[in-house]
DNA sequence: GCCGTTTTCGGCCCGACTGTTTTCAGTCG
């Protein structure tokens, strides 16, 4: 069977070869195959068992792109994209990756300087072939010789882990804010979409005084690397590490429209701009106004310009075209949880593990001070050989919690462990010293690089064991490090629901795991519950919770689904039912 | 290539900045 993303990958390369035959990626047929794509993408039936007739159905699939994908669930491959894919060879296609190279420069080189790949690019540049074309000249080539040297051959495409993007966002936003009449500076973009990796770090400044002045801090701060784009309204610059910032400067009566817009996805601007100009409006950074008159309809606040189009506020993280808008229309959009809502974080580790870095006692302290109603401290087990904690030293933790309790009478604290899941499934300890313990979180460490069938039957038989309450970090991944094992899904998944076993919302920015598409894809499956927990190894990460709040936002999760939003009782109860399981 | 209470043609989201141009095309987000 191929898969809905198998199939949307099909159709986001026909895209992107569309790019460089109709000479823009705005082009129709260009913008027509993304939409396509990203309905594929997001359908929850698969689109491989669809007919025809069926596949028109969804948004943006018309008669071409249905035969199309039938094509390819029959044939194995799309007659269309074959050809593209001839006329346009992936050493081609490479240069439009280049900065400063669009699709119209790219099939200039090929046609005029016989430019093949980007290694020919180079070599062209050195002879100073591109400043003879008419319309290019010395600076167009230079400019494409130093992208080349800061940002390598990946150019455009580089993403950026979110862990660092956050860090150098951060960094650039309180220098911002320094600079007089600034009145607020934010990352806006994929950062505040809170995607896995970023592209570029988009930021909005707010200010009241000269735009100038903030432009001119910015291209003088210690991390510009190279100026881009240097304008009274938007500049860019390529930071260290090869990141590009874009900086726009806005009154504050604008930051509505601009925080919208700027914030994007361009799938979802697109949509809110089409229902702009169905009611005789246009939308852009400034403000929603009447066509015509240029009447201000709503700009200062986000909420105003959604409510203006007859819409709730979308919170950013779901901004993707992917049904936001169409939930959002129905007044189905999930009810999200906070982090007031959460009651306890269920992943915390003490100086038992040998990571850890915190003694007991005082993170106690601190999830009491967090004014949680329980809390699982759960460190390694002994199987994970350098950090693990053997038996004596669990059992003496556990005296210790015991003597801790009467202190904390508003926390309930549960002595729990972090359990490695072996090769074949099994967990550590014996069933009787497993059942000592109050909670269990079992995790993968080790063996990545098992088959899929290997990873799935290993995480399954975890999450039956009466021991485990929650799957950790489910794919293992580190962003931008590691990738996460592979699994299948729906199969995990029909066993979380039926076992009750929780998939943890790990809120390490490093791991962000579950990923939100695996989230999202948990929702669609009834009864799986899931559990929003720091892991924390440090007292400062306990207020990680805001980056599982967000991560569950990506998700769609509803707060109804959250085991840690629950009622101490109702709670505990799940705890119980799962460990008293056969 | 898609779409339709403007329905089978003629539309389709919006703007800043750059470089090379005398009015704009290309790139980018």
């Amino acid at each position: 069977m191929t898969s809905n993303s198998e199939i949307a990958h099909h159709l986001y390369e026909l895209a992107r070869l569309a790019t460089l035959a109709e000479g823009s990626s705005n082009a129709f047929r260009v913008r027509a195959y993304e939409t396509a794509a990203r309905s594929v993408d997001g359908a929850s039936e698969p689109v491989s068992e669809m007919t025809e007739a069926e596949l028109t159905a969804l948004r943006g699939v018309g008669k071409s792109t249905a035969s199309k994908i039938r094509e390819l669930v029959e044939t194995g491959s799309i007659a269309r994209l074959e050809e593209l894919r001839a006329q346009f060879p992936p050493g081609f296609v490479s240069l439009t990756r280049v900065p400063g190279v669009g699709p119209k420069t790219a099939v200039r080189l090929r046609d005029e300087l016989g430019i093949k790949d980007v290694d020919d690019l180079r070599a062209a540049i050195e002879r100073h072939d591109l400043r003879d074309l008419p319309g290019m000249g010395e600076k167009t080539e230079d400019n494409i010789r130093a992208a080349i040297e800061l940002l390598g051959v990946g150019g455009k495409e580089n993403r950026t882990p979110i862990i660092e993007a956050i860090r150098v966002a951060r960094d650039v936003c309180e220098a911002i804010e320094r600079v007089p009449g600034v009145e607020s500076a934010e990352p806006m973009g994929s950062l505040r979409r809170f995607r896995d990796t970023i592209g570029d770090i988009d930021i909005i400044a707010v200010s009241t005084g000269d735009p100038e002045a903030v432009m001119r801090r910015f291209v003088e701060l210690p991390i510009v690397r190279d100026i881009v784009g240097y304008g009274a309204r938007k500049s860019a610059i390529v930071g260290a590490m090869g990141i590009q910032i874009d900086l726009r400067v806005v009154e504050p009566v604008q930051f509505g429209s601009a925080a919208v817009y700027f914030t994007g996805s361009k799938a979802h601007n697109i949509r809110l701009r089409q229902m702009a100009l169905d009611r005789g409006w246009t939308l852009n950074e400034y403000a929603l106004s009447e066509i015509g008159t240029g009447r201000v309809v709503a700009s200062q606040t986000e909420a105003d310009v959604y409510a203006a189009l007859g819409l709730p506020w979308i919170p950013p993280e779901i901004r993707e075209d992917d049904g936001e808008i169409e939930a959002a229309l129905a007044g189905e959009l999930p009810i999200f949880a906070s982090e007031r809502d959460l009651k306890g974080d269920l992943h915390v580790h003490t100086d038992l593990s040998g990571d850890g870095h915190v003694p007991l006692g005082e993170m106690i302290e601190a999830l009491a001070a967090r004014g949680y109603r329980y809390a699982a401290i759960t460190d390694h087990g002994e199987n994970l050989t350098i950090n693990g904690a053997p038996r004596e030293q669990l059992m003496s933790q556990r005296k210790a919690i015991a003597r801790l309790r009467p202190r904390f009478p508003d926390l309930t604290i549960l002595h729990g462990c972090e359990l490695n899941i072996g090769r074949d499934g099994s967990i550590d300890y014996d069933a009787e010293f497993l059942a000592g313990f109050d909670f269990g979180v079992a995790s993968v460490h080790s063996h990545f690089g098992l088959s899929i069938d290997e990873q799935t039957a290993r995480v399954i038989s975890a999450m039956r064991n009466p021991a485990v309450n929650v799957i950790g970090h489910l794919t293992g991944r580190r962003i931008g490090k590691r990738p996460g094992i592979d699994l299948n899904l729906d199969a995990v998944l029909e066993v979380a629901a039926d076992t009750g076993c929780a998939i943890e919302i790990n809120c390490h920015l490093d791991r962000l795991d579950a990923p939100s598409e695996v989230l999202r894809r948990a929702m669609e499956h009834g009864g799986v519950v899931f559990a929003i927990s720091t892991d924390s190894h440090r007292v400062s990460e306990l207020a990680n919770t805001a980056n599982g709040i967000r991560l569950a936002r990506r998700g769609w999760i509803d707060r109804s689904r959250v085991v840690n939003t629950w009622p101490r009782k109702r709670f505990l109860n799940w705890v119980a039912k799962k460990r008293s399981a056969a």
